[in-house]
RNA sequence: CGGGGUGUAGCGUAGCCCGGUUAUCGCGCCUGGUUUGGGACCAGGAGGUCGUGUGUUCGAAUCACACCACCCCGACCA
């Protein structure tokens, strides 16, 4: 029959790519390396930037929009940065094409119509926005700047995986201005918050913030944030990051202000940004076998209904008390959906709701209908249960905010499960080998030993944590002091 | 870019080694009927540049060469 999903515990990236085609996120478009999002994982995308939009705007910040193209003598500017993209970037360098005149039909690229300056296809906006800010900042009245974009980037990876690393894939991308060093490193920290607080909240995830080693800082920043999350098969996922810049854009950009005593300095700055990426880490974090699992906060259903019927007659009476509760749970602002289709049978659906995640369904037959209850059914745990039809409006909310819950607690106990304090390079290795995970251990800080734990384990060092506690200890590795333990896991 | 692999209906595939009539099967799709409390059943039907090109041959999905695309593994990365 073929009709289930190939299981985690056998394939676990055959399990995702199916996960994601079959319960309608996205599709592998005709581009190498860039997908289709369908309407089903789009609706998912904007829950989720409705959210984070939200807390943008409370914490001050105004979107706007700034072109996809960066002029090659922009983007070269601030040059740590632009030489961490340069091997990545799509190049436009014609702006025409014109009927191949060998071939009717077909199309070339005209010669004549070479760009004088190419013009790169954004990895990243920095240096676009910090051209801009240029114009915008005279003085301190003008500090601090903050804005947020909504915006498709595009990284010409080499090996891609869809919503994990696409070539194209939308995001957004806060940047900020300030007078004031502190100020920035301020923001960097709030909006890391931010990401915790919205991954933990409304994605069900339990993140581990923390300060990125050199190797892994974002490429132009002074100091990079992020947010780590574990995937259920040990394998660490970086969520979202939070860049303090300190001058280095403002001096490549020359974005200096005048401060209060009237002397010209350069300005302080951020960026920071999530992508469709925390679509990835939304599936691998609480799915199942039978499919999606969606924390009720991004579900764009969270209750469908389903109606299990012989006659035209009973699905007339049926509707009638669908109707009835679709309306009662929506005043409480719940989404549902009511699926009256005789197209497919009761168990077809059932299991397409599954697949899709869902976090409640009701059914309602014709003895519901004598009874007067309904059975409902929770997503995460399969429990299900018959109820009387009055318990209906108290027990959804609850359920749903069970099942929010529930999914933070199972991710959270998981991830407890699988982070190990380690004190051995060898057993070290074992751990990485057998199950994955989180790894604490001492390190001695130097980027080389770093490189070669990578080269030797494929683990990186995803963070330092920021509740990082002083402790004397020796590397890991080299066997030389250390003062505390770093985050180590292998990651996507 | 290196190493391996795969291209046959919307999807997944058999056939290829050893060339030979009408290219296999499942899912999905369409029509009709019976069904419907966990992925229904029966009957009928539609759907194909066998990745592209060149060659070998009386004859090519099958053999040869070239090209293209995609996948997996590595180097690179949110």
């Amino acid at each position: 029959m073929n009709k289930g999903l190939p299981k985690r515990s056998e394939n676990y990236s055959e399990w995702y790519n199916e996960l994601v085609k079959r319960a309608d996120l996205a599709d592998h478009s005709d581009v190498r390396g860039c997908m289709v999002i369908k309407p089903y994982g789009y609706s998912i995308w904007e829950k989720m930037q409705q959210a984070l939009d939200k807390k943008f705007k409370e914490t001050g910040h105004s979107n706007a929009y700034f072109p996809v193209f960066v002029p090659k003598s922009l983007f070269e500017a601030e040059e740590k940065n632009a030489e961490g993209f340069a091997k990545e970037c799509a190049v436009v360098t014609h702006y025409r094409l014109k009927t191949d005149p060998y071939k009717k039909g077909q199309l070339i690229v005209d010669p004549d119509a070479k760009l004088e300056e190419e013009l790169i296809v954004r990895p990243t906006s920095e240096a676009v926005i910090w051209s801009t800010y240029k114009k915008w900042i005279q003085s301190y009245r003008d500090l601090p700047l903050l804005i947020n974009q909504w915006a498709n980037v595009v990284r010409w990876e080499m090996r891609t995986r869809i919503f994990l690393r696409t070539a194209e894939f939308l995001w957004q991308e806060g940047h900020t201005a300030h007078a004031t060093q502190d100020e920035a490193m301020q923001e960097t920290l709030t909006m890391l918050e931010v990401y915790a607080e919205f991954a933990e909240k409304y994605m069900a995830l339990p993140v581990i913030k923390g300060r990125k080693t050199e190797n892994e800082r974002f490429a132009g920043a002074v100091e990079t944030f992020c947010i780590e999350a574990l995937m259920q098969d040990g394998k660490a996922l970086q969520a979202g990051t939070s860049h303090f810049l300190g001058q280095n854009f403002a001096k490549a950009f020359d974005v200096k202000f005048s401060n209060k005593d009237n002397t010209l300095e350069y300005v302080w700055g951020t960026s920071w940004g999530v992508s469709t990426r925390l679509m990835g880490a939304l599936i691998m974090a609480h799915s199942d076998d039978e499919g999606l699992v969606l924390p009720p906060l991004l579900a764009p259903i969270q209750v469908v209904i389903v109606p299990i019927f012989k006659t035209a007659e009973q699905l007339n009476s049926i509707s009638e008390k669908a109707q009835h509760i679709k309306k009662l749970l929506e005043e409480k602002n719940i989404t549902v959906k009511y699926d009256n289709s005789d197209k497919q049978t009761p168990g077809f659906k059932f299991a397409e709701y599954e697949l899709k995640g869902v976090p409640l369904r009701i059914a309602i037959g014709p003895r519901d209908l004598e009874n007067n209850t309904i059975e409902i059914a929770r997503r995460d745990t399969k429990e299900k249960k018959s109820i009387a039809f009055s318990e209906l409006v108290h027990i959804v909310p609850q359920w749903l905010s069970s099942i929010q819950e529930n999914l933070y607690q199972r991710a959270l106990n998981f991830r407890s499960k699988h982070t190990h304090i380690c004190d051995s390079y060898g057993q070290f290795q074992k751990i990485l080998d057998n199950e994955g995970g989180f790894i604490l251990a001492h390190w001695d800080g130097s980027p080389e030993t770093e490189e070669k734990i990578k080269e030797e384990t494929k683990a990186t060092i995803r963070c330092i944590p920021l509740d990082f506690k002083k402790e004397n200890g020796k590397c890991i590795y080299s066997g030389k002091p250390s003062v505390g333990r770093v985050l180590f896991a292998r990651a996507y």
